[in-house]
DNA sequence: ATCTAATGTCATAAAACTGTAACATAAGTG
DNA sequence: CACTTATGTTACAGTTTTATGACATTAGAT
């Protein structure tokens, strides 16, 4: 799927050029004549990538950028600053802003692009170990909460514990003594059969109404996420 | 009380070399062999200083030092950079990326030291914001004062550290154990079910006349705001 | 010193979570 | 199909974990 990446330019000249060429590209772009339209587009979807004028009549790119890295929808998107090269001695300010990147005017659309790529190549690499996700499961370790389409879904703390192993190794299989040991602990007197019980609720809590079922029953083997 | 320094070096003779200066010179040290363990043992507890090696696999240490700069509990932390001579050109970005300090190498113990040294007598002196809000929550650092929906609050020490920590990191989850360290400090003697008792009288205060619970109970795991 | 607010601990109540067993279904087997 | 085996379901009692309220003690303020 195609990345999505909002410009905010008031340059009206450079503006329409710049969506041009990005959507040459294969990228998705939406427009912004200034801050205000970007904050606003913003609050519609959330974009791939940010490409951020420096100078801008208020709110201008480093305004921008400090407000959204203060939020936590917004404070992972990666952002490009545009700057002219007589504002390049405050690049330093523009990266402490928080940006990931800035790139000087006038610049070749083969140099943007390309550290467009970059950007998103690494912040799509996540570091964040807090999360897994599979298909449209996600847990947040930190947080314990976990995720079926983005809906909150409530689990006990083995059932929690269940679901991460599974989503650990995706598509698996583990014996019901596997999953024992490893969610319940070595060593223990509990049946095999209580995995079952509880990979019931499980699936109960996961597959709301009529959603594809996500674990697997491998007879006589075990059970893993599908 | 020791500092505690997290060192992240590839070069398998250097990191253990680094380590025993260190400990001889009275800090705690925490090894990484790589980015990726730097990282994982950051999420473990935020040591007071880090050691970064330039030049790793990814990811390396600019890299790592932006990630850490974006996050509230670790954008304070100091940060030295370790650069090789030929690097040394580059030493701008480093600074640009979010270092502190930067370092070539070779190095003498003699002058890591000192430059350690200076950055957390320097980083100690460091403000932190004086106003707290999450949702319709606020508390005022400086004044001591809490709101909600600004309306006044009125909060025990104890009371008012705990929701501190809370808001400073919304969502997470925090155990019994966490909280009394960070609340009460660390190796002191009083049950872990005290803080139960707290969270409750938190709650009371805060959730005024049916306003929402915004204190989460994670089972067999502990609290977090929600 | 006296009074008030804050704290830590306990006992008990309330809630949430677990493990089992019994029975129902479904899947393999010859 | 008849039989065997594995898994799905359900209900329930037992256990664990958390909430609550009361109490004694301590710290702080006047």
């Amino acid at each position: 799927m195609s990345k999505s990446i909002l410009i905010a330019e008031d340059d009206t000249s450079l503006l329409p050029l710049l969506a041009y060429n990005l959507k040459n590209n294969g990228f998705k772009v939406i427009q912004a004549k200034n801050g205000e339209e970007a904050l606003l587009a913003l609050k519609e979807n959330l974009p791939d990538l940010l490409l951020l004028d420096w100078m801008m009549p208020s709110p201008n790119g480093i305004e921008i950028c400090k407000i959204l890295r203060q939020k936590k929808e917004t404070k992972n998107i990666p952002i490009i600053m545009l700057t002219a090269k007589s504002e390049e001695d405050n690049k330093i300010v523009g990266l402490e802003s928080g940006a990931d990147d800035y790139i000087i005017k006038p610049f070749s659309t083969t140099e943007l692009i390309a550290r467009i790529k970059a950007l998103l190549r690494r912040s799509y690499s996540t570091f964040d170990v807090d999360i897994l996700e599979y298909k449209n499961l996600k847990i947040n370790l930190k947080e314990y909460r976990t995720y079926r389409n983005d809906r909150t879904i409530h689990l006990g703390p083995k059932e929690f514990k269940l679901l991460k192993y599974l989503m650990e190794n995706p598509g698996r299989v583990f014996s019901r003594e596997q999953l024992l040991n490893a969610v319940w602990g070595h060593g223990i007197f509990v049946e095999l059969r209580t995995v079952d019980t509880h990979i019931r609720r499980l699936r109960k809590s996961i597959n709301l109404k009529g959603e594809h079922n996500l674990i697997r029953t491998v007879r006589s083997a075990g059970y893993s996420l599908d």
